[in-house]
DNA sequence: AAAAACATTTGCCATATGACAAAAAGCGAT
DNA sequence: ATCGCTTTTTGTCATATGGCAAATGTTTTT
């Protein structure tokens, strides 16, 4: 639970007391490679905090087409915040890409979380905003650059990752195929 | 002023001392065409509301090509969070595609609203969540669908934007030179 | 170890998009 | 209406990427 006290308190104070508080809130949980932390169709129910692996967010376009959406590794939130706020169904799912640890808070120990710890809706909403910043500045890049650039882009920002997530994932992500991806690789060696 | 109110209004509730309290930090301001409502390498000064016209934000990127990264239209509030919640350089310009019409809010004035007004900030936080989420929810699809598609998409949830922007806008912003753009309207014809 | 299942690479060809330049159309100022 | 400027369209050709299928490589199961 470590890395999940280090995680929040970058982004606010909390006493010992609060973070006990939230700590008992916390369950920890191993998910198996493929397996899913959230599904289409359902309505978030838990925000998770990845201890350990990598997941992916996903959906599938109009075409049937299977699009990873993005990523996202160890010490960082997950959670579908459009489903899980507003108690809608999800268009997307999560699943896991290599077995993970994560941290999980029901959505009722979250809300009471937020309605008991003063300061701590400020912190979450840190929290959340950096999340979704990091997603449009990832995100974007990848309309207006040329698919080698856009994997050099990967490789560089990630290069914890990128060994050990499977090509055809990464391809959806960078908006390829996969053997597209496979020959760009192929050019840059 | 109305506009505003409304719009606020959305995201929680507020009473009337506290609304006219929000108003006396409003101005009105108008930009023409072509100016800038902030700056590359300035920090934000500015929160925005944009009660007439339409604007984008935009950056180079390593080729030194300009590419608009999104369109704001009326309705919807205009600032570069990252570098107004954080004091940083931008690296990104937002500039008027028509004459428009803001309200705007100074830096001080806004952190004097949510020092002082219960409630204020939980309202700012859910706007910007929403705008946030919203971002990623246009940039993300146009990255996995091919050309066309994504002009028939933008088509779609903006038309009343697309008549309003030059098309070398538009086509950097869907990731494609000015020329396929036009080809692509040809056939769509 | 062999077989089966799955992931990646490669070949071949079709097609979409880019690059560059010129022509055409649109628009504002006089 | 005309001129000059900007935006959009079009032509030509080069190139990147996609689609599909086969071959190769890798992992898992038995």
């Amino acid at each position: 639970m470590k890395e999940l006290v280090n995680y929040i308190l970058q982004f606010g104070n909390l006493n010992q007391q609060q973070i006990d508080l939230i700590l008992t809130k916390a369950k920890e949980k191993d998910i198996k490679k493929e397996e899913y932390f959230s599904e289409a169709g359902k309505i978030a129910a838990e925000v998770g905090f990845i201890v350990d692996g990598i997941m992916r967010v996903c959906y599938y376009n109009n075409k049937g087409e299977e699009i990873t959406k993005y990523f996202i590794d160890e010490n960082n939130l997950v959670v579908d915040l459009e489903s899980f706020d507003n108690n809608i169904c999800s268009s997307a799912y999560v699943q896991a890409v290599t077995d993970c640890k994560v941290i999980v808070f029901s959505k009722a120990d979250w809300q009471e979380l937020l309605d008991t710890i003063v300061g701590w809706d400020t912190i979450v909403h840190k929290i959340i905003s950096k999340a979704l910043i990091q997603k449009v500045a990832r995100r974007s890049p990848l309309v207006s650059e040329d698919a080698t650039t856009r994997y050099l882009s990967f490789m560089e920002m990630f290069p914890k990752v990128i060994n050990r997530i499977p090509l055809s994932y990464l391809a959806s992500y960078l908006g390829i195929t996969q053997s597209s991806l496979s020959r760009i690789r192929k050019n840059i060696r």
